[in-house]
DNA sequence: ACAATTTACTTGAACTCTCATATACTTGGG
DNA sequence: CCCAAGTATATGAGAGTTCAAGTAAATTGT
């Protein structure tokens, strides 16, 4: 950090400003429609999505908290809940004995597909529906560059 | 929701997936910047910046949760721990004695302040930096357009 | 071979947020 | 004027997240 700080200029302003506002309300929504209508907050949903898609539907926790945008920790927390409800199980991994593999259970599994048609619509509703081809092109180039950016 | 779901094709997928890691690394990232460096979450900062700019440094609870991006009872939670820290009062309000006003101290102010620097450059380091002037322009109409459909 | 370090994950406490409910005041009919 | 309905805010319980610290196993250096 400079010693002078280069304050946001009011367009930058206005842009940071309508950032934070639009992304805030659709993470809202996400999280409202999922826990509404599938009893899950976002979070869980995307551990669900990155199980589903792993060879096996199982995974490293390491490798889960990579892939769903979780810290450790976060996940492990979550990952409790998740077997509890009987949504995912957890083994002991047998080459590396400290480490555990996530499994999606088929409970689980059935439980994404049937919450993924709303998450689906809700997503469509509050990004892809109001945005032009164009638009969605620009944000995709946008936050690829955000992410590329930020590594962890 | 329709009886048949339309699914994301990959483009979509692509787009929807680096948003979310964008959105969820720049949040993260301004909110353990101010959590450390101000102790503060991002949350009590956008109500410190939300005061500050009112007439009086003074917002009825409505009217800052408004402005605040934050829900009535999040605030009223919020402005009670700020409240102990001696950053914000809480006035009844005479004209309507079911209100109440909520008024930055001049502790508050000065932590605002303090906290300010450091969060302009982490703004700039997630995003500004990183950005072309034409993507600036580009997400400013995105997120506009998107702010302005999720009305509350 | 074994102590020191690192890695993988869990745990507990503190904190924030959400949702449902409660309280206090105001307003609008009859 | 009084009662019903609405508005402004607070409160409490429950749930998720973070941070710091803890456990256990693998790896590294000597």
């Amino acid at each position: 950090m400079s010693d002078v700080t280069r304050w946001l200029d009011d367009d930058e302003q206005r842009t940071w400003r309508s950032f934070l506002v639009a992304t805030q309300r659709v993470h809202e929504a996400l999280d409202r429609q999922l826990q509404r209508d599938a009893g899950m907050p976002h979070a869980y949903y995307m551990i669900l999505v990155a199980l589903s898609e792993a060879p096996g539907r199982a995974l490293r926790m390491s490798e889960l908290a990579a892939k769903a945008q979780s810290s450790q920790s976060r996940l492990s927390h979550a990952v409790a809940r998740l077997e509890e409800r009987g949504w995912v199980r957890r083994d002991r991994c047998p080459e590396d004995r400290r480490g555990n593999v996530a499994v999606l259970t088929d409970a689980g599994f059935a439980a994404l597909e049937e919450a993924a048609p709303g998450h689906v619509a809700e997503v469509r509703r509050v990004l892809f529906d109001v945005l032009t081809p164009q638009q969605v092109r620009d944000l995709h180039e946008i936050c690829a560059t955000v992410r590329d950016t930020l590594e962890r």
